[in-house]
DNA sequence: TAAATTTTTGTATGTGCGTTCAGTTTTTTG
DNA sequence: CAAAAAACTGAACGCACATACAAAAATTTA
């Protein structure tokens, strides 16, 4: 019992350290630059312990970007049990989107390293289309009812894609506040939207 | 004389077919897949062939990009010579931007792998600039002496991260076509503006 | 055609990587 | 406190890669 939950603790507590050194030489040196030597060394541990408690180097990376997601998700989570009307909802969508300390330069290339293997890497594609379809379902709660399907469908690719170009524009480094980007995506959704729609999405 | 016009002719050759080499392999096996072996393979040469016409593999990697920006960039500039208004001359660019042929997956997602090492590689960053520049430059041929300059920005980096974005999602597999995306840009343009900004570019 | 030059080949070399594993240290058990 | 188990080490291995290079083939020159 005692053995089970310690070995447990120790392991979980590599692990994430582990996890948490890689997110850091990701952000430093790049997809290509994550060597499992660069790993260990940042979590200061030897080279060899990686396979210890991971069954490789693809483990830790996807463990990684699972983390990665997980907070995303989680802060739309959190932003949207605040909200009272649908219009409140789109915004903690959006906002959420965007989360303060982590719409930063690195982040967004690491999301768009991600982005670019999932071209070749089954594990990332899923990832990706778990994230997507999120946002699309979180969108649609918020205009269910409200506009016809055809006109949803172009109102959540529009705010969906903006979305994802200011990531790529921060990963470029482009001086872009979480402020200036939820703002920017709302001034969309508001130009697109028809003043009768806005009454409606605002009760 | 023969000399000379022969060698340059052989060595412009040999650099286009393995700077073709270098597109195709890239496009199936993804930035980390390219390796000097499979590029001369895929060239039809011997391996050590690269080293004779190139500096290196990443001097190939880069002429490759250069000739992908070039590509895109002839292909806005040829629909803007024809626009006769302004707003003409914002549907060319916009359209320029996702040029029948090429707005395809694995060519998204060449252009997102490079805008990922961007932020570890001088060279890509410097490539990366100077597009950015070329369509901000664009639009504001646009948009000069019609809106003032705040608005501008606001416009300009709206429609930009749009293009952005559309590219981002066609690189995941979204069944995007040129037609689509250049007709939701357009929407998003026409809902920013206002009438009197319309006719105004129209005229 | 013979010499000279350019072009191409395929192997060799060195480097850096992920992973393994026999052994060592640390912690837990009884 | 010993015995056992877990946690960890770091050197060693094999592999894939980029690059270099000497030799060969093809082409041009005179």
């Amino acid at each position: 019992m005692t053995k089970i939950s310690f070995r447990t603790r120790i392991e979980d507590l590599r692990r994430r350290e582990l996890i948490e050194a890689a997110h850091r030489v990701f952000m430093q040196h790049g997809l290509g630059g994550m060597t499992t030597k660069r790993i260990c060394e940042e979590a200061g541990m030897s080279p060899g312990i990686l396979s210890y408690y991971f069954k490789g180097k693809e483990d830790v990376l996807f463990a990684m970007v699972r983390l990665n997601n997980r907070l995303l998700m989680e802060a739309v989570a959190s932003g949207l049990a605040q909200a009272t009307t649908r219009w409140g909802r789109l915004e903690a969508i959006i906002a959420g989107n965007f989360p303060e300390g982590l719409f930063e330069p690195n982040i967004a290339n690491a999301w768009l390293s991600v982005c670019a293997a999932s071209a070749t890497n089954q594990r990332y594609a899923r990832l990706q289309r778990i994230f997507y379809a999120r946002l699309k379902s979180n969108l649609a709660s918020v205009f269910r009812d409200v506009l016809p399907d055809a006109r949803f469908k172009q109102i959540a690719l529009a705010l969906g894609t903006m979305i994802d170009g200011l990531w790529l524009r921060r990963a470029t480094g482009e001086a872009l506040t979480p402020q200036d980007s939820t703002a920017l995506v709302l001034s969309v959704a508001v130009a697109l939207l028809t003043e009768a729609e806005r009454a409606e999405l605002a009760a």
